[in-house]
DNA sequence: AATGCATTTTTGTGATCACAAATCCCGTTT
DNA sequence: AAACGGGATTTGTGATCACAAAAATGCATT
């Protein structure tokens, strides 16, 4: 007896969404380069859309900070800086620790069995030096923690922060992967979720975000500037020379 | 010699910002009544301007959680419940408090006037009962502070939750506001900006965030829902019974 | 009077058009 | 060779139109 279509959580299928989540995906996978400017009429031709949804999409974007725009009305992807990544740092310190609290205290049996699971799936990518598996799979962990908390406006403001660290998550690979207590970190995450301490969940959650983040603050250049790593699907060459247009975003 | 007609802070006198800047104001001074359907058309005809300005700002505002999507694509004024209330004075306390904190490193001296000076008016408005004016001069003080803190991403998130609360900060008055602390907590939140004690000052607001937004969600009803006051121009009596049509959005 | 169903109206979405501001281009001047 | 200027092009903005999904309405049936 098929009475309603929509299965309780309904997905939006609009094309602005599916240009939101192109542009999304294409900025997390640094498929844009700094600086490069963006133009409402290219995204449409790329996507083989009009300039409304594009509009709506990139305006949302810039809404979250994930592209800015100029006095003069045009949108390009930022730069980042030291003193930005810092700042994104610490808001995410912040705001990851009380979710991570939060986990600790509304976390049901099967969330905690799904986060040990993604734990055990970053090691085996890492074992395999499976980088792109890695980074998915991390932040699987991170978000089903933060699914745990069950606190969506929380959520939806990690998510925008997500948005603009996630190009330069890259630069972790491998130096800082190799030297990092990750793993054990993870562990005694997952142990103060079972034992419902949290102050101790904020405080791994914390720790592992200040020491990532401040290791990718410490690539900064003289200016202060960092550049993003190129896109690294398993054994994948650096593309073109840094600055070039890295923008191949192709419709689905 | 005029040369260049922007002067380096370039403002966005585009529909879009004003519509924006409408809907944000009518949000925050409680014209809406929560639930209340909002058509495109219908603020496009209020506003007399075409759908396009329109639907840029109230997806923008969407995506800020001032306003919420139905699954069948209606937009409508978001219900305050205690739960959400509740979230929203955590993450509140956080990131206000990160950012009394790294003002209380960073503020200037004529920074911290400013904020003193703030907080002596919101004195001489509330000892003349004018909490309209009180309102207004509290957020002008914190707003100073985050200011201070000089951290753009911090201020625009702040800025976004402060959206979310706005509506709900009239229920303070006047039976939070004749009992509350908030005087003193301000003078000891002035002192640890000029001592540099960013602890204390991170507590100081933490703790007034606290105060203030437990005090509102106390007043939920047996189902959580938490209603909003009606404006308070000085005087003024409540305009019409809960839950009827509040908005009357005019036009500049 | 309440319910089921077909029709009408409302409403959000996406495409297209017109326009002005910003940018680019290229020839000229100093 | 660098700087200037004016015209051509590009680009974001806002209005309008067509359309389909959703909501409201009216009517017949039980």
């Amino acid at each position: 007896m098929p009475h309603t279509e929509t299965p309780p959580d309904a997905i939006d299928t609009s094309l602005r969404q599916q240009v939101y989540d192109s542009l999304r995906e294409a900025l997390t996978m640094g498929r844009f380069a700094p600086g490069q400017k963006v133009t409402f009429r290219y995204i449409a031709g790329v996507l083989g859309v009009s300039l409304t949804p594009v509009r709506e999409a990139l305006r949302r974007l810039v809404a979250e900070g994930a592209f800015e725009m100029n006095p003069n009305r045009s949108v390009r992807v930022p730069r980042m800086t030291r003193d930005k990544l810092l700042e994104l740092r610490d808001i995410r310190m912040e705001l990851e620790g009380l979710a991570s609290a939060k986990a600790a205290m509304a976390a049901t049996r099967s969330q905690i069995a799904g986060i040990r699971r993604a734990a055990r799936e970053i090691i085996v990518a890492r074992n395999r030096g499976d980088s792109a598996t890695d980074r998915q799979k991390v932040r699987e962990f991170h978000f089903s923690v933060y699914a745990a908390a069950r606190q969506p406006t929380l959520q939806r403001l990690i998510e925008g922060l997500w948005l603009q660290t996630g190009p330069y998550m890259n630069l972790l690979y491998p130096g800082f992967i190799s030297s990092s207590r990750g793993p054990a970190g993870r562990q005694r995450l997952i142990e103060a979720l079972q034992t419902r301490n949290a102050t101790a969940a904020r405080r791994e959650m914390a720790d592992d975000i200040r020491r990532a983040l401040s290791y990718v603050a410490d690539l900064a250049d003289e200016n202060g500037n960092i550049a993003p790593a190129a896109p690294t699907a398993a054994g994948e060459r650096r593309r073109r020379s840094a600055g070039a247009a890295a923008f191949d975003l192709h419709a689905n």
